[in-house]
DNA sequence: TAAAAATACTCCATAGGTATTTTAT
DNA sequence: ATAAAATACCTATGGAGTATTTTTA
């Protein structure tokens, strides 16, 4: 005698509903035999009899009713269980856990969440905004299932998906606005201002410049680019900002806004997943959406 | 591919919970390809992978995430039914539906149910007062496990258990103390107060009588033991209560209490039940309860 | 006597074990 | 190169079927 079993559940809920082993044994589409039997081991297995049996009705005992009601109960969650897993066939379900880095957050993530409770309506997103490095930690990890990123991140265990590239602009305080574009060297000179230590933006910034700014004095950090943009404004210096930050960071800001001479800088944001993740299918499609809202309004502008 | 069942559920949980096929194997006391298999064929029965399978380590899907959480409760489900089980190894438990008769309950269901509450804790005791034949019915169909009843009820599927006999007592007046006490065949005549139709009290007071009473006009009918009492003490006429039934309906009004002469009247009262209910010895002692409860208090009374 | 459940026995499906291969780090 | 899971194959358990007996109303 081992454990309670699922189908000695099933057969003593179908018993306790039709009070006869015969048509009980039918609605489980077996012989009368079986069922008694599993419902008799089941007796056993617990000890205490469920069932009064007589030549003409049966009856439940005062147990029985009592362990009927409860079997009714857990089959009824297994059901929903079945159908829960069914409704989700091979599609993305449950949780869908994914990071986003600060510099992209605040100007995709929104119009992404709103598309994506359009596209899965059952599905349970988990954003979680941080900067590059957490995310691939959490991700390999496995307290992600994918991230927004800048690429490469190269990691041999994650799978990197490009999705679109955006420029780098120049912003420099609204007084200059008609002084010439400077060259990548002159940014440190400028003043170039820079996101904090750890941020992908800030090394991105950094390589542009021909990692010259590493040896200059003069650059300050911020913790956002919605500071770096009021710093620029005040006159303190000029920054580089991603082209999509434009319309939200600079609407009431005295600043002016320049592309770099070609080759423009850019960055390459893209979606990062554990190479083991078995739904690949389902991250593609999840990765495309991202990418329409990543480029959707757009067009025309870089 | 039939249904979830139960080992796949345990085998799944142990998974989530150790990340490991091997150590979950353990848990379960099974080979690693065993648990292996089981896990595949759920992934298939329900067509969604749940688990990230790589080298060094294993991840669940978001969708694996939600479906080991219903999961586990399921399962922590199943287990208290099996512990609910377990806890009342042959014990009665769960429900305990018993009926008693309008005669009998007022004077010994009170102290009954506090005895049987102490004697067995979990037990949900649902006592139902009713007429005989509504007892026997509700027995017979299976609302209720067992009742209190004056004896016999002859039955062919019942059985029937004597617990005590109580003796029926005169009521008279309390003008009429000191004549001498009538014989049965003289009551009609006194104005003999019964129960209504239905009570198996009245019948037993009328064949003490040797049916005479039938034929006989002037009695009167009430529908509670108390009432007759009321009307015996206006000094309408004489009633038969039984013994039990004393001291808590004469206690304030003036009638008079007098033992017939030998053969004195009496009635047994009884436990019966399904000959078909397998706890036949749960209810024996049940019953030896209800004959302490009936017994005590009794002793030099009658 | 008849309806219904239990029992006896046989067979087959399937769960599990052992040995081995594949995979990913 | 190694740890871990998947696969292949075989065995044994146990669940289900058929035929029959027992029970009881």
């Amino acid at each position: 005698m081992t454990n309670l079993s699922m189908k000695q559940l099933r057969y003593f809920d179908a018993l306790a509903r039709h009070r006869h082993f015969g048509r009980a044994a039918e609605e489980c589409a077996v012989t009368q035999p079986a069922l008694s039997v599993q419902i008799k081991e089941l007796e056993e297995l617990i000890g205490t009899p469920l069932v009064e049996r007589s030549a003409r009705q049966i009856h439940l005992t005062g147990f029985g009713l009592s362990f009927a009601e409860r079997t009714r109960d857990i089959l009824r969650s297994v059901h929903d269980l079945e159908e829960f897993a069914r409704s989700n066939n091979g599609q993305l379900g449950g949780q869908f856990r994914f990071g986003i880095i600060p510099t992209v957050a605040p100007y995709l993530l929104s119009s992404f969440i709103t598309e994506m409770m359009a596209c899965y309506p059952g599905l349970d997103l988990r954003p979680r905004e941080a900067k590059t490095q957490i995310l691939i930690q959490d991700l390999m990890e496995s307290r992600l299932d994918a991230a927004i990123v800048a690429l490469p991140i190269s990691e041999p265990t994650i799978r990197e998906l490009a999705l679109f590239d955006e420029e780098f602009v120049l912003l420099r305080p609204a007084s200059e606005v008609d002084k010439p574009i400077p060259s990548p060297d002159l940014l440190p000179e400028m003043r170039l201002l820079l996101l904090e230590e750890g941020h992908c933006f800030r090394d991105q910034a950094l390589s542009y410049c021909s990692g010259k700014a590493s040896s200059t004095r003069t650059l300050m950090e911020g913790s956002s680019l919605t500071t770096l943009v009021q710093m620029v404004a005040a006159g303190i210096g000029v920054t580089l900002i991603p082209e999509m930050a434009v319309d939200l960071e600079t609407g009431s800001a005295k600043v002016s806004v320049s592309h770099m001479a070609d080759p423009r800088p850019s960055r390459t944001i893209g979606m990062i997943w554990r190479k083991s993740n078995p739904l690949e299918e389902q991250l593609l499609e999840i990765a495309e959406i991202f990418r329409k809202i990543g480029t959707s309004g757009k067009t025309g502008m870089s």
